[in-house]
DNA sequence: AAGGAAGTGATACTGAGTCTCACCTGAGAC
DNA sequence: GTCTCAGGTGAGACTCAGTATCACTTCCTT
């Protein structure tokens, strides 16, 4: 089964309709290799218009097939990922973003829970560095 | 002396210069109580323009003098801040914003370099929660 | 076939932030 | 004192992300 058909059948599971406008952005983020610019992918997807781009992003971001990423600079990319709470790390050379398994700070989160008083709910962690490829080409440059 | 002159005299340190529309952005960044909007701080400061305000806030942010804050809707909020690295801790009930002492993820860093081959340069973390204020209140509701 | 809910596209809008460009200003050189 | 020029400024246009509106279409149910 392909990427498509699975995510058509997650969105009918859970009461969507699977439109042409639909596939046409889903087939558009999943032709992208790695992440991508919402208004980027909505100027590229002929099949749907801009609205409908933005719509289906926020879709498929809440059925966890896509998950938003912040940039080092601050600009939000969107990437398919496996859902459930994870966190991402950046490559600032080449823009590979790779999902980390453990949540580094689950485990600080009672500390400053009770440090603070807060009732901690949720939380936001972008890892940025350089992969193993970039830092061989940063030592012998072409 | 008032913050204001400190953070002039912080300015000049620098080599920037201290003028009339900077000090009306500081004046205007220092009167706010939280974290405010660089828009809505653009519209109230009637000293400067917008573009001014906007250039300041880059210019004490590099100077570590206000650091941003990603809200938990994603929507970015400035605040007089102490420089250093470090997090916060912001409150989804009334919007206030806690620095946190410690770094919660430095230990978990190296874990993660280890085990991923990157080399961490950087990371961004904000955790969202209630205060021990707004908790009080969600039990006992007026 | 009818009706209504879901989905769509065009378009306008807001907000953040940048860029350009002509103009202003003030510190230092003379 | 005045000249010069780098640094600073404001207006405004622009880009990009994202939302809202609204008339229209599609499709499921009855």
């Amino acid at each position: 089964m392909s990427d498509l058909e699975q995510i058509s059948l997650e969105l009918e599971a859970s009461g969507y309709r699977v439109t042409p406008s639909r596939r046409a952005v889903i087939a558009a983020i999943l032709a992208r290799k790695t992440h991508f610019a919402a208004g980027e992918l909505a100027k590229r997807c002929r099949g749907a218009g801009r609205a409908t781009v933005f719509r289906t992003i926020r879709l498929l971001s809440d059925l966890g097939v896509v998950c938003r990423v912040i940039m080092d600079d601050g600009s939000p990319r969107y990437l398919v990922s496996r859902s459930g709470h994870h966190h991402h790390l950046v490559c600032t050379g080449c823009g590979t973003v790779q999902d980390l398994d453990q949540c580094a700070v689950s485990g600080a989160l009672r500390d400053i829970a009770d440090a603070s008083g807060y009732e901690i709910e949720g939380h936001w962690l972008e890892l940025y560095g350089r992969c193993a490829a970039c830092q061989a080409k940063a030592v012998v440059p072409a």
